[in-house]
DNA sequence: TTTAGCACTCGATAGCTATGAGTGCTAACA
DNA sequence: TGTTAGCACTCATAGCTATCGAGTGCTAAA
């Protein structure tokens, strides 16, 4: 275990340089206010901090800089409450102020939020759509042969998809259909549909054999789509204004896979309850084993349904970030629970 | 005027520019095949040349590197029609193949397409809305209090938004509503939704005076979002593949530009039929001044409703991306007329 | 008109040195 | 016994110079 000492300077080269992004001295250390013991001190614990593995030396003649582990330990243990100021509030707060307002937008908009306050690359999944129930089925006719197929959910989210009509089917089956679909299916979460389909219905609507074929077609592919489509990114090019990412090669992984929508999906994994935070190596792709992530999940009567996240370098303001994203996690959830427990 | 010899020159240095993005020296040009004369008479042209401006020296001891007037004369007078492997031929016939797209689904696919045929950054904007016309209202409920306002266009375009119900307003009226809406406004060309709603049936509205109120904001937002959510790009992080822009604050400067969509959007201007090409310079943007941006129009029914788009260092394989965005510009054009001009 | 030849230019590269931030160790001090 | 002053040592970095060579422009000959 650590020396009340050893966390005490641990903590001061953590904060030097996480706002300095230079190797951090002995002296530099001693010179802070909140320490009162001389460089050679300091020397000598920071030497003890590097064999237990919590600081590294890029050089032997250059200062030091946490690794890893020290990052965890710091996060873990040390990290202060960060008070946000006026200004951020205010923003948090119109954000959750406006109330006429698709749900697609609100992350979209909390996702830019994040960026603003943060300046890092923010990544929000949107909720999860698994859970969703169905609301409402509508078949809009364009033409003889084709119709947009529309499925709008109890939360308000609206997936379409364009269908070819078979041959002859006349505008009264469709309605028939239609009204048959959101009889027997309202009320039923998403992923449960193809099966009530096939179990309950599939019966009575085979007269319209080929329609019920396309149906299928549909809500199969409508929740491929929003696997990737939950995705929301803002502020990707944030990372260049970091001094360790001058370099065109790092950068370009980093933002390769920032374009890669369903690697990110799988890479943060189900929204867990509560805060995560990946800290460099603790991360599986290489691409980002230089930077930290961080998620918040946001939930939906009690249940985890989406989250909140931003990307930056592992030289992170844990503390302001943490703090940001567990307000928004939390307004989000509010905002989503009010509206839809009912 | 130029010479023929100078043209062919001219076309020479430029090719080779283009390939190895290195200045171009009188001995590389003298050493060609389709070149029959020493270095010492190439160097006299070039020397012409550059008087001429169609050629600059990065230093007095570097080979020539083609400037913007330079490109430009390649682009219209030298350039040789580009000629598509079978593998490309493939795959452009694969994207228009699919039967079952949704629109937004095709203008995605085009962008993957474009990038992976060309190596740059694809821009592609959907189809123009204001030219679409109303094909369907629908408004579902969701609880006391909200709803979905969902509008269908004719060409199978799906626009939705959460709105807020007026209070103690009952299913069956908004039934009515929905049907007065129909029956009134099909076939109406969205921009005019506003219009028509406030010449013709205001009236009939106005026992719902809240409701009325909603409807129009409703669409008015409905097509700002559209404004900037036409954009589509694929590839963003291509730019970092160019040995010139290996400097991580010019591809800042880019990548930040094609974050904004609506500088983007405001950038390309309304699809004017055919072929645009600007290079370097040429761009108002200064992000972008060491970049060229090819785009072509396709269109619906004979009139331009969007276009397709490469942007790539100015040193660009302008021929090749000719081929290709044209190739994509008339299969689009194809598909949305075949589909909706009936 | 073309080309060989040659002096000249100038960016890039390699090698060298000086600088200084920072360390580890030792010995003196409280 | 913990702390600190002092000092030799390390090593990345910046700046300087010399060298190299790709490429030019000009002149004179073919």
């Amino acid at each position: 275990m650590l020396s009340d000492r050893q966390r005490l300077i641990l903590n001061a080269i953590v904060d030097n340089y996480i706002h300095s992004a230079e190797p951090v001295g002995s002296r530099t250390i001693s010179k802070r206010e909140d320490i009162g013991y001389s460089s050679a001190t300091i020397r000598n614990e920071m030497s003890d901090l590097e064999e237990l593995g919590y600081l590294e030396q890029p050089h032997t003649s250059a200062g030091r800089v946490p690794s890893t582990k020290g990052y965890r330990f710091y996060v873990d243990n040390l990290i202060q409450p960060h008070l946000l100021n006026e200004q951020d509030l205010v923003k948090l707060k119109q954000l959750f102020a406006e109330r006429i307002l698709h749900a697609e937008q609100v992350v979209e908009y909390t996702a830019q939020i994040l960026t603003q306050l943060t300046n890092y690359t923010a990544i929000v999944l949107g909720p999860e759509i698994f859970e969703h129930r169905l609301r409402n089925v509508q078949i809009v006719p364009l033409n003889e042969t084709q119709a947009v197929a529309i499925i709008v959910t109890h939360t308000g989210r609206v997936e379409n998809k364009l269908i070819d009509l078979p041959d002859g089917i006349g505008s009264s089956e469709i309605e028939r259909l239609v009204n048959l679909l959101n009889h027997r299916l309202t009320d039923v979460p998403l992923w449960q549909l193809r099966q009530r389909l096939y179990q309950e219905i599939s019966g009575e609507m085979r007269r319209h054999t080929e329609q019920y074929e396309e149906m299928l077609q549909l809500l199969d592919q409508s929740f491929q789509q929003e696997e990737t489509d939950r995705v929301y990114l803002s502020g990707a090019t944030k990372i260049m204004n970091q001094p360790e990412f001058r370099d065109v090669d790092k950068v370009k992984d980093i933002l390769e896979l920032l374009e890669q929508h369903d690697q990110l999906l799988h890479m943060l994994g189900m929204p867990a309850n509560g805060l995560t935070v990946r800290i460099g190596q603790e991360n599986q792709l290489d691409a980002i084993k230089q930077c930290s992530i961080i998620t918040a999940s946001y939930s939906l009567g009690g249940k985890p349904v989406g989250m909140v996240g931003i990307l930056g370098p592992t030289r992170m303001e844990y503390s302001r970030v943490i703090t940001v994203l567990n307000h928004l996690a939390e307004g989000l959830s509010r905002m989503l629970t009010s509206q839809f427990e009912k």
